[in-house]
DNA sequence: TTATAAAATTGACTCAGGTCAATTTCGACC
DNA sequence: GGTCGAAATTGACCTGAGTCAATTTTATAA
């Protein structure tokens, strides 16, 4: 692990072989792999510290009193330059993290449990703040806020959005559109676009 | 690609090796990479042509008089039974649709520009029909129903979800959220959950 | 028909992730 | 200290994606 970060750091992931990291931790290639069955495990392995640490130094930041809104994009954006900090690494992370393979399902959940308990604790504030509603259970909340996360995210990729900004203007709008609904309000239904 | 389409059907994408989709072309390996740069652009190329097919066939599917929830769920769990129906291949094709490699953007954008068209003449029908607000772009509203859709084909993946019906519930559950809002109603405020 | 340049084709080769049988190290017991 | 079985370590080896210099085919011009 620490020649893992060391050179992950160094490198980046793409550039960093098995055989540089056995090396480097004066170990053999084969010693490698019965540790971590592949070569992505070691990418989650290194992520789930490393995410610890900036959820809770996201958490020092969030203060109670600000919007729902404004602590989901707070926390978001800084998720996003983590991850965005390296466009290759932050790639194969979320790959491996959305989509995740039979073998890495276990990591991708510890990830994103450490999530989901950072997410409840917000909701939770959110509702006893009277800005959400109460009847929703929390992890439908999760998957919806993740989930325009996400877009923003792919949007970032695709190069659809093109800057910090793009990412943060979209999450907001969306966030936005999230809490008051996207159905008409009642009495504006016909007004034209 | 008539070679791909018959290999990757038969024993799938992870297990049809360039090699062998050189031979059932009856051309040389470097040749097949003179037209596609990468095997997964293979894959892309492949399901740009399936999934017009798909789209078409939805289209068909859908009653313009249905509600704007459940034509998106029609569509959604078409789009889910078409990935889903063989695992390693649609993980591949997502990855590489939702978190694009540079030399993959046009490839994945052109997927997505197809989704995007059905996207926006179903929420010209519902904003006509008084289901959807009309001052909201097109763009955050495709984003916004996509972002809840990868969401549960994550959970999918990640085991979270392990039916079909329990995508679809999930699915629906966010879909009505997402129409209504997430904010309490007026009058509901503190009512205890 | 032939000379020549451009385009297409090819498979031997490289490279990196992952495997595994052989070897070394370690720990427990006498 | 000596013996034996389990666990850890190892690097030669395998596999498959992707490269590229050499060769073949095609197109054009005289």
């Amino acid at each position: 692990m620490e020649a893992a970060i060391t050179l992950f750091g160094e490198r980046g992931y793409e550039n960093t072989t098995i055989a540089a990291l056995a090396e480097a931790a004066g170990v053999g290639k084969g010693t490698i792999y019965s540790y971590f069955r592949s070569k992505n495990e070691i990418l989650l392995s290194f992520c789930e510290e490393e995410l610890a640490y900036i959820h809770e130094e996201i958490r020092q930041k969030l203060t109670p009193e600000a919007s729902l809104q404004d602590k989901m994009l707070l926390l978001f954006m800084s998720e996003f330059n983590y991850v965005t900090k390296n466009k290759e690494f932050g790639r194969t992370l979320m790959r491996e993290m959305i989509f995740p393979r039979e073998l890495m399902v276990q990591h991708s959940r510890k990830i994103e449990d450490q999530f989901i308990g950072m997410f409840v604790r917000i909701f939770k504030e959110a509702q006893e703040q009277g800005q959400l509603r109460r009847d929703v259970e929390m992890i439908m909340l999760c998957g919806h806020f993740y989930g325009i996360y996400m877009m923003a995210l792919s949007a970032w990729y695709s190069g659809r959005l093109q800057s910090e900004d793009d990412v943060r203007e979209s999450l907001k709008m969306m966030f936005e559109q999230a809490l008051t609904g996207l159905m008409p309000k009642e009495g504006q239904r016909h007004e034209s676009a």
